[in-house]
DNA sequence: GATTATACTATTGTTGAAAATCATAATAAT
DNA sequence: ATTATTATGATTTTCAACAATAGTATAATC
């Protein structure tokens, strides 16, 4: 995925879609935090756009829950509750699953080397950031032979929304031996076309990546 | 749930709010149907609005499902394939399952009341259109006590994908005798605070849906 | 000190118009 | 007659300047 875009002409595309990926990075990267208001006119001038897309982008982030509207007084970056996180990662673990289920029987011989061969980069990789990219490469690999583009897109919402979290907390992140083991343990049930295999993994994984997540943000709201 | 809205001083919440809602309405009453162009300045003119809430109206319709951008070309009403039917029903079944897993437990006398009072009047409902109203009543009901926001709109979002090809192929919906036993069926499982057996009814009555709706779709194609 | 008045800031929404793109009709060429 | 090319018109997409409104902070008044 491209990270960071600096202007609108190399982007293929609508202005309001430009606008809401390099916010929506910009969210990621940390540059805007959790419940700052994203004012247009400012935004509207770094990015050399006009308020039509950009609100428009605004209002497509919000519809992935990255951004709140507050009435009369614009867009900020949402924030999540502690409640919101179980559920997005309960939501995560229904809809994963299923992606599992239905990709596990389509999967080829292609696609598994290369899921491999993603896991043996991820296994040397130090930077935590290309890290992440890795890790979405993965598991995108693993999901899309399911053929459900709604499905995968949901997901991936959801994967973004608590994702963005990532960022922040990602150099203290310690469970990434296990989280390796997990990976080869769902890319071997893959191999194997054990369905029942896949989903137990992923469901230690996600809840793991849950509770790591959790207790990052209770810290994180006792220092604020 | 307020039917039609004819003008926006009765309305409370944004300009664009009120457009999202007006026009989500009309797709369900099949004004638009799918594949037609939501033309902008029509449109405009008719509710009295300008561009800017309206395009980002047309935004979160379509982070709703129901409406699809073609570049330079605007909005239309989308139009569900097959296999986009099937992942919908997929999706709802698995998010659905994980709504009555959270909320059997925290269901109350009170809302088990109002669930069977609304079922007794769906008993009863002659007019498919306040059916259709009431049915989604009743799973609310069921869900909300979950306690899941993303959910159940997540829920919401999917049904209505789908459930906007009711209201025309409502008038010859014969199956609504066993949607009935169902219906009474999970809310006996809710009784018992029994998931498992309120799961698979879910599945079931959900698996008929989709069946319905792939056969009329099927004789829609091809009386096209 | 609490309350009201006032100025300021930002969103929200309107209007009008320019630029870009697509579909179609009209025209020219093979 | 069929194909290519060129206008034409319609519509989206974007911009820009402005009005109205609500929220916030500051100053003035009781």
């Amino acid at each position: 995925m491209n990270s960071s875009i600096s202007n609108m002409s190399k982007f293929t595309g609508s202005t309001s879609e430009f606008i809401a990926q390099t916010l929506r990075i910009a969210i990621f990267k940390g540059k805007y935090k959790a419940n700052q208001p994203l004012r247009q006119d400012r935004i509207a001038k770094e990015l050399n756009v006009s308020k039509i897309p950009l609100r428009e982008a605004l209002v497509q982030l919000k519809s992935e829950g990255l951004v709140v509207f507050l009435p009369n007084r614009g867009a900020v970056v949402s924030m999540l509750s502690p409640a919101e996180v179980r559920e997005i990662f309960s939501m995560r673990l229904a809809l994963e699953s299923l992606a599992v289920e239905k990709a596990v029987p389509n999967i080829r011989e292609a696609e598994l080397i290369r899921a491999r061969s993603v896991l043996k980069i991820i296994d040397r990789e130090k930077d935590k950031s290309t890290w992440s990219d890795l890790n979405r490469e993965f598991h995108e690999i693993l999901y899309k032979p399911s053929n459900m583009r709604l499905l995968l897109n949901t997901i991936q919402t959801l994967h973004n929304n608590v994702g963005r979290y990532l960022v922040i907390y990602l150099d203290r992140l310690s469970g990434t031996e296990a989280s390796r083991e997990e990976h080869w343990g769902i890319l071997d049930a893959y191999k194997e076309k054990n369905i029942d295999k896949a989903q137990s993994i992923l469901k230690t994984h996600l809840g793991k990546a849950e509770e790591h997540l959790m207790r990052f943000l209770g810290e994180f709201s006792e220092v604020d």
